[in-house]
Parts: C-alpha cells; sequence; structure tokens
DNA sequence: GGCATATAGTTGTTTATGCAACTACTCGAA
DNA sequence: TTCGAGTAGTTGCATAAACAACTATATGCC
C-alpha cells in the first residue's frame, strides 16, 4: 500500500498546484516583458495549433484538458486577436477546425523561446533524473483522474 | 547543464499543470457528492484556517499563493456561506483576523475524509519514493519562481 | 509632531473556468 | 426513411483569477 506512506499532511500543496501556477504566472509575466500581447491559456491553445494546425475544437479539449465552453471562449478571443479562425469542416459541418493565420504563425519563434526561458528558470537546480521522475508521477496522476 | 537535458517538447504539460487541474476537478467533484457545498478553492482557505485559525488575508495570501484580491473575494464567499467571520485585530487595525464558524469547523473532518480520498484516487500505481521526488521538485519550482 | 513610506485590505476591469442546458448535425437501426 | 442516440459547438450563469488603482492604517525618520 504505497499510498499510505504518503504524509497527508503535505497534499495540499499538490491539490493546488502551486508549482504550475507559479510557472503559469512567471510565463504570463515573460509573455508580456516580450512583447506577446497574449494570455497563457490563450498561448497553450496557439502551442497545440503550431504542432498541428487545423484541430477542431474538440481535439483542442482533450489536448489542453479543458471543457467546451473554455475553448469556445478562448477560441472566440483568439480570432479577435486575429491569430486563429474557425473553418466549418466540408465532411462533418458539426466540427469546426480551428487555423492559424499569418500572425499566429508569427508568434511561434519568439514565444516559444520564452517559455522555455520561463522553463528553465523554473527548472533552477533540479538534477534531470527528478524532473523525469516528477513528469511521470504527474503523468500517472493524470491518467488517474481524467 | 541538467536543464538541457530536460525535453522541451514536454513542457506543455508542467505549465498548464494538467496534473492539478485533474486533481482540482476530481476534489471538487468529490466535495459536491459528499454533501460539501462549497468550492475547491474556498476549501484551500479553510484547510488552512483548520490547521491555524484567526489567520490574517495577508497570511491566507502567503499560504495560498493567490493575491489579495482574490482573498478578498474568497473571505467574502466563505462569509456569505457563514463558514468564517472577520475580525478586525486590535493590535494593527488594517488587518482583519479570519475566524471559522462553528459550521466552518464541522466542515473539516468530513472534507478531510473527501481529500484523501482524492489523492488516493490520484496516486494510484505511483511508489511511494516517486511521490517524494515529485514533491521535491515542485517545491524548488514554486521556490525558483515564487 | 509631521511627513514619507510601507503594509493590509477593497474595488474595478478583463479573462478564464466549470456545469447545465441548449442547437445543429451525424449516423445507425427499426 | 425516419427517429433516436450520440457528438460538436454555443450560451447562460456563478465563481475565480490577475493586475491596477484606490483607501486606511502603521511606522520610522527628521
Amino acid at each position: 500500500m504505497p499510498n499510505n506512506q504518503f504524509k497527508k499532511g503535505e497534499l495540499y500543496s499538490f491539490m493546488t498546484g502551486k508549482a504550475s501556477t507559479a510557472i503559469a504566472r512567471r510565463l504570463q509575466k515573460n509573455l508580456k516583458q516580450g512583447g506577446a500581447e497574449i494570455t497563457v491559456e490563450q498561448w497553450s491553445v496557439l502551442y497545440h495549433l503550431w504542432k498541428n494546425d487545423g484541430l477542431s475544437q474538440q481535439d483542442l479539449c482533450n489536448a489542453t484538458f479543458r471543457d467546451k465552453p473554455s475553448i469556445t471562449r478562448l477560441v472566440d478571443n483568439l480570432e479577435k486577436l486575429k491569430l486563429v479562425k474557425r473553418v466549418a469542416s466540408k465532411n462533418d459541418r458539426r466540427i469546426n477546425q480551428v487555423f492559424l493565420t499569418e500572425q499566429g504563425k508569427k508568434l511561434e519563434e519568439e514565444t516559444m523561446l520564452l517559455a522555455n526561458t520561463t522553463l528553465n528558470e523554473a527548472l533552477i537546480g533540479v538534477p534531470a533524473d527528478k524532473i523525469d521522475i516528477c513528469k511521470e508521477v504527474l503523468q500517472i496522476v493524470y491518467d488517474n483522474l481524467k
């Protein structure tokens, strides 16, 4: 029963996600200082589109672990910013594919650098093997609960 | 240069905190099913008050890593729910101490059980030594960025 | 004492979130 | 063929978040 060995008194920092909140906040700050006028949440949607342009909104829900209304509104705001545009799928008219605009594509290089900077700031003093274990644990937790 | 060995392509799940989002969502669900009509964020404030009743709002900011307006409104809502009450400090009239009501105290036992259940669900299949390493990494990340 | 500075808390604004309820479209089976 | 179930997306509502700007109180230095 490995779980019983876990100190319950420290469950709190897990549950509140202080570390990921801190990372998100720092990334937001770095984006702003780097001149990128987007939110971290918008960046997280763009991130998946840079890897795979034309994803449906449902795909973006799965990729970002947000519900459909959240993605609807994030895409709304990204469209207002002229960074993406919705295109109705011809095969299935229920589906909106979300495509990057030229302006949206242009943000990739600059903001990925800022994201890498943020991550390096976060991971100062953490050995690579422990990072791997941490990622592994977080992945299992996610799979257990998703 | 340990950080350079970190695969940048996987930075995303770190930054979005999918694991902690999943935990929070599950805790919210468990609270609801257990009949506790509070949000996870409200629970996280109560959690610190159960450990240390009478904290100031600023103390709660530090403990929960939220800014002052967030705590103002969380305490507003907890006060509406009759779970806490603000008491102006006599020594320093700028300070509100936040005290649990009887009703607020009553929630501890039941919801801590639900929180432990949630954590056990999250950590199925994760060996205790890896949990410790994960906590250690998240603590360093938090300290690097806070 | 009195002013500058710092700290505690509140309010306004924008963005994001989750859940529930809704519309629109697709697909399979009677 | 059509009707019922399922899927994609939107809208309404309540809560929460960050940042900026504000008030009120405390403190330290002259």
